[in-house]
DNA sequence: GGGCAGGTCTAAG
DNA sequence: CTTAGACCTGCC
């Protein structure tokens, strides 16, 4: 990627980059901790920093950080060294897909911690998107270590396993997530004790990363495939969710088509991109309310 | 109040 | 292997 990097005043000024718009990146359905501020900035926390991303004319806004954070985290977090463009182009001799790039053409995936992604996604399930938030915010406040306040609010990193690992599951239960809390409970405590390890599992091809991550409790489909996307680099993985089931088979397929099929479907059309084109039509689907029909 | 939301589990053909 | 029901919770 070609750009220029200012630094100065805890700040970190992109110059120039292409293919990236906060609002796309942050509501594009990959992560729960961005949230949106009075001015349209975002402010978050991953890798235990609160960081405030804001887009004015050409340049990103990276606040609260410093150059080092910036070539150390921040770099490969938003995956910069990522050329979008060829992607985007092979994605779009597919007319839909043509349209959808067009309308999330700031989406870039993020390189998140596997282990709150597990977390994270895991609470996802049959759940909307500001309660997953909330509960994930909850869950945070009161087990994840204490970062520091930024424009007045105090923030706090995502627990670790071990800190998860040590909640009773009724307590769990405080945050909100109710049936799910015995599946994090379980997640929390497998990691924390080796008997799965998330590094190992990142190293493996997307199909046997798959299956050992269904082997944590309440980990299907939908949910590993988001765990292989969002922290492990598989772009390969077609995670489908409702929106992604209704606007395939809105443009693609009939109603009604069984999820494996839908994802076969997916991953032999886009390939080794299927995790991108998941994303750009999740995107689409979701902010036109395309392909939603009653059941 | 019943339905539903970014699925998964379980039990059963 | 495919399919129906149940499931925490909060907001319509």
């Amino acid at each position: 990627m070609k750009y220029n990097i200012m630094e100065g005043n805890n700040k970190v000024i992109i110059e120039g980059i292409k293919d990236f718009d906060p609002v796309h990146i942050f509501e594009c359905g990959q992560c729960f901790r961005w949230n949106k501020e009075d001015d349209n900035s975002f402010t978050g926390v991953a890798f235990e920093r609160v960081l405030n991303v804001k887009s004015e004319d050409d340049k990103i806004i990276l606040s609260n950080t410093n150059l080092e954070d910036f070539n150390n985290i921040w770099y490969n977090y938003f995956d910069l060294e990522r050329d979008y463009g060829e992607m985007k182009e092979e994605l779009s001799e597919d007319e839909i897909l043509k349209e959808a790039v067009k309308f999330g053409s700031g989406i870039r995936i993020l390189k998140q911690e596997p282990f709150e992604t597990l977390i994270s996604f895991i609470i996802s399930a049959n759940n909307a998107i500001p309660r997953i938030k909330s509960s994930i915010e909850r869950l945070s406040k009161r087990y994840g270590k204490y970062i520091g306040e930024y424009n007045g609010k105090d923030y706090y990193a995502f627990p670790t396993a071990g800190a998860l690992s040590k909640v009773d599951v009724e307590e769990l239960k405080e945050t909100k997530i109710g049936f799910r809390a015995k599946y994090v409970s379980n997640a929390a405590k497998r990691v924390f004790s080796g008997e799965a390890d998330l590094n190992d599992i990142k190293t493996l091809d997307t199909d046997e990363a798959r299956e050992k991550l269904m082997e944590f409790q309440g980990v299907g489909p939908k949910v590993s495939d988001c765990i292989l996307l969002f922290s492990m680099g598989k772009y390969d993985a077609f995670p489908i969710d409702v929106w992604v089931k209704r606007i395939m088979e809105y443009f693609y397929l009939e109603e009604d088509t069984s999820m494996k099929k839908i994802q076969r479907f997916g991953e032999e059309k886009f390939k080794d991109v299927a995790g991108f084109a998941q994303q750009y039509l999740f995107y689409y689907a979701r902010e036109l309310g395309i392909g939603k029909k009653k059941k």
